[in-house]
DNA sequence: ACCTTCCACTAAACCGGTTTTCTAAACCGG
DNA sequence: CCGGTTTAGAAAACCGGTTTAGTGGAAGGT
């Protein structure tokens, strides 16, 4: 009554070919240590066995793992229906794939980031939209994982990618001023950042939230409290949030929206409440993903370059990886630029009336 | 010159504290088994010393990684550019996470994917897209690893996930034959499929090239040869491919495009040729992603649910990997359905005479 | 014939933990 | 005060490989 159904062991290949486990091994690893048949047939009897070498039991005397970790502070499911990061993994993917490394996503594991990172096999982490106001930032450095900050450059001992999101969303304002837009409606993407009030004043949120109100106060605009409002970052999430300020009386002439999803989003509840776009509504959107070129109209936005930020963040994150050495940590800043296209139009002359939803 | 400057090790901790090796990994797993303070004392001073277990060591003991692996017969770079697979990662993540899974992406390695397999320490994987006349497909399979494969059933001994990729297809065609069109360019999706000729009739282009064919065939459509093209699947790849087929002279009024990228493209390309959408030309898609819904005009395609594919693939995978039963593998099919937009409509009364580009 | 070198392979230590087995002391009822 | 049960922790085996440090025999040089 065996109940070793298990899968074989090196010894078992060993025995088997009455040999050493060190030949078994020397056989898969440095064949030229053996004799060209005494290899060959090694081989041959472990694959008969079925035999492969155990991938964790390999991985604890090499001292690496050949994976890299992708660390997203918000649940995967919500990540990747985000075409922001759909880019961004495809440049970290190119820059990982290139070296020979794998990736492993790293997202909260029953609810604890910095376990998730504990327990992951990794050789360093990519941390996207990690701020240094995170509440288990402590747990997640002292684990000693080497990690580079993308969209976050308060932690100065790691090396960070980060784009100028504030000239960017200044540059979005300035254009829409220009357009003689006043009554203008910011949807930012939610998050810890607006729901705690003054903390996170780090994140990418605040950043072009600082940057809209810099043009909107140099151009003498003020800006109501309610005239700011959240979303989620998906197309729904900029429906939901044009419809909501809608609904509570806001009549704008332009949206400043965080994300092209969310300005997407917005261009499709301002369509049903009858606006004409650009004529009744004009929309910025940020980003510049793939699909804001293609919506109807194509949408004016702030181009970022997001997988080079990824492709940035794996190269700085190698240099730290490959070199145990205690280098200096490296900071890039990338730009960001106004994309003009059909989504941005001169403000209508008056307030436009036009009939409620 | 001690160059022992690595990381402390569980024996560090347990000479500190002046305890076995034992009590410090129970005061971290179990502990119930030490008296409060000890445990206390013993984890005061592991995090004083820095130390965190190895995640490679606790694996080799703890027979599973509670990582799943997503494998692609294709570079990640290419993956992540395509939106139907951030919809599928979509899918695989929700459910992977409600589970406690974490992901790992699995693509070749230095050119073979049987190697990454073997490499990757997950227990199980969702193959997407990958057939049973894949060159490696024996070694993968050697690995014994549990796995579900997505958009190919194949390999009977495996689970399976597939959607009805010929009805969709033939639902699309006798759309557009419905409305009068004759002269139809079919955008495939490039890939070993078409390359190789008659082999690799199990795959995803496969299945709707059948579909689209026997849909003409019946009704009593000629197609020619060259009018079957392949593309990256891609928005630039089906640019390139409309382009392609029109400097070959070829005038259609109709494309059937196998992904909704292609469409887009397509589209694109069309336009820039001067063409009206879908007044000279219609074109059907294929997934329905995101994107379809907002581009100028809405795409008509088919629809599948992908998120469904991805969660389902999970849910299936965790049955073999949760309990080492011989449990039957099980073989889904999904449906598809036509989703009529604004990018299709009535064929040209005659064949359009447009100035060439 | 003797010493050295090389070859092909083995034994044992090691990677860094977990788990099983065992033991000494404390506890407990009668 | 005695035998039996807990309790708290230690010792050793184990997970499944790789790597280092040998080792016996054959070949080569003189």
């Amino acid at each position: 009554m065996q109940r070793r159904t298990q899968r074989p062991r090196i010894a078992d290949v060993a025995r088997e070919a009455g040999v050493s486990k060190t030949a078994v091994s020397f056989a898969f690893n440095s064949p030229e240590r053996l004799s060209a048949e005494t290899a060959v047939r090694i081989r041959g009897i472990a694959t008969s066995l079925g035999y492969r070498p155990h991938p964790v039991a390999r991985l604890l005397t090499q001292r690496q793992t050949m994976t890299l970790g992708v660390l997203t502070p918000q649940a995967l499911a919500v990540i990747f229906s985000n075409p922001f990061f759909a880019l961004f993994s495809e440049g970290v993917a190119n820059a990982a794939e290139d070296l020979g490394y794998e990736l492993h996503f790293i997202s909260p594991l029953h609810g604890s980031l910095a376990l998730a990172v504990g327990r992951a096999t990794v050789d360093g982490v990519v941390a996207i939209g990690l701020s240094g106001d995170h509440p288990e930032i402590q747990q997640i450095r002292a684990t000693g994982l080497p990690m580079v900050l993308v969209d976050s450059d308060d932690l100065p001992e790691h090396s960070s990618v980060v784009v100028d999101d504030e000239a960017g969303a200044r540059a979005a304002a300035e254009h829409l001023l220009e357009l003689g837009h006043r009554d203008i409606l910011i949807v930012a993407v939610e998050g810890p950042a607006l729901t705690t009030g003054e903390r996170g004043r780090t994140g990418v949120t605040e950043r072009r939230l600082r940057g809209y109100r810099t043009a909107l106060r140099a151009a003498g605009v003020e800006l109501g409290d309610d005239w700011v409002v959240a979303a989620r970052a998906s197309i729904d999430g900029g429906t939901a949030a044009f419809q909501d300020a809608w609904s509570r009386g806001l009549r704008p002439t332009a949206v400043l929206a965080m994300s092209d999803a969310i300005a997407i989003g917005a261009m499709r509840a301002a369509r049903e409440l009858g606006l004409s776009l650009p004529g009744d509504l004009s929309v910025v959107g940020f980003d510049d993903v793939d699909l804001a070129a293609h919506v109807d109209p194509p949408l004016t936005t702030v181009h970022q370059p997001i997988r080079q930020k990824g492709a940035d963040a794996v190269r700085l994150l190698l240099i730290e990886v490959e070199q145990r050495a205690a280098n200096q940590p490296e900071h890039l800043r990338l730009e960001t630029r106004l994309i003009v296209r059909g989504s941005t139009g001169p403000a209508p002359h008056q307030r436009q009336e036009v009939p409620a939803a």
